[in-house]
DNA sequence: TGCCAGGCCCTCTTTAGGGCCTT
């Protein structure tokens, strides 16, 4: 059974909502977790080769003139695609972050290995009593001072991080379940909410 | 010209609609 020992936390900020439309990342921020510990972490500014909208740029704090000299996504993403490796990855909203890491990596004919898991999709199930599920909320949910700017990629792929140990560590206080395979993160992360408890507690003894 | 994401998830559901999340 493969442990979820090592996942590679990631967080994209970008020009809109949809590559389809043609939106591209500006920035790429991500941390590596290795048996509950922040071991290496990612950060990078990239130029999409376009202005970005005054909404971004007032919802991310990162403006045109801190994009025009910065490197391409083709470059970013080529360092980036180097760091994921064969590690398993993590985000919050996956789909989201996927759609922009499939789209920028097969610019540049890269592509990963590993599968991606959602700690939306599995606080949901965890955190049931949460007032919403936005990364923010959560991290107050789990008593976690926020030390930086949210809608950064380096500092939401951090918070994403303690917002998944803080999962792994509430399964362990409530089931004494001290580690999950992919295949049951999967499968948690699939089942519905109703059923949650009992599929925890069927999986203390398998 | 006008429009513009999409997957998840609940419910007054499944012959559907709308809120939640991400930028």
């Amino acid at each position: 059974m493969q442990f979820a020992n090592s996942l590679v936390v990631l967080d994209f900020e970008t020009t809109g909502l949809s590559p389809a439309q043609g939106d591209r990342a500006i920035e790429i921020g991500a941390v590596r977790l290795v048996n509950g510990e922040v071991v290496d972490e990612f950060q990078g500014l990239m130029n999409p080769g376009f202005r970005v909208s005054g909404f971004i740029e007032n919802y991310t704090g990162i403006s045109n003139s801190m994009l025009v000299d910065a490197p391409s996504c083709e470059e970013v993403m080529q360092q980036f695609a180097d760091f994921i490796g064969d590690d398993h990855l993590l985000a919050h909203n996956a789909s989201f972050d996927k759609k922009f890491l499939d789209a920028e990596l097969a610019n540049i004919g890269r592509d990963y290995s590993g599968t991606f898991f959602c700690s939306l999709l599995t606080s949901r199930r965890i955190f049931q009593t949460a007032i919403n599920h936005q990364l923010s909320t959560l991290v107050k949910h789990i008593n976690i001072p926020p030390t930086g700017q949210y809608h950064r990629a380096l500092f939401d792929a951090q918070m994403t991080a303690q917002l998944w140990l803080a999962i792994l560590a509430d399964i362990r206080d409530r089931y004494g379940i001290d580690q999950l395979s992919f295949a049951q993160l999967a499968k948690l992360q699939k089942t519905a909410k109703k059923d949650v408890d009992k599929l925890l507690q069927n999986m203390i003894y398998h």
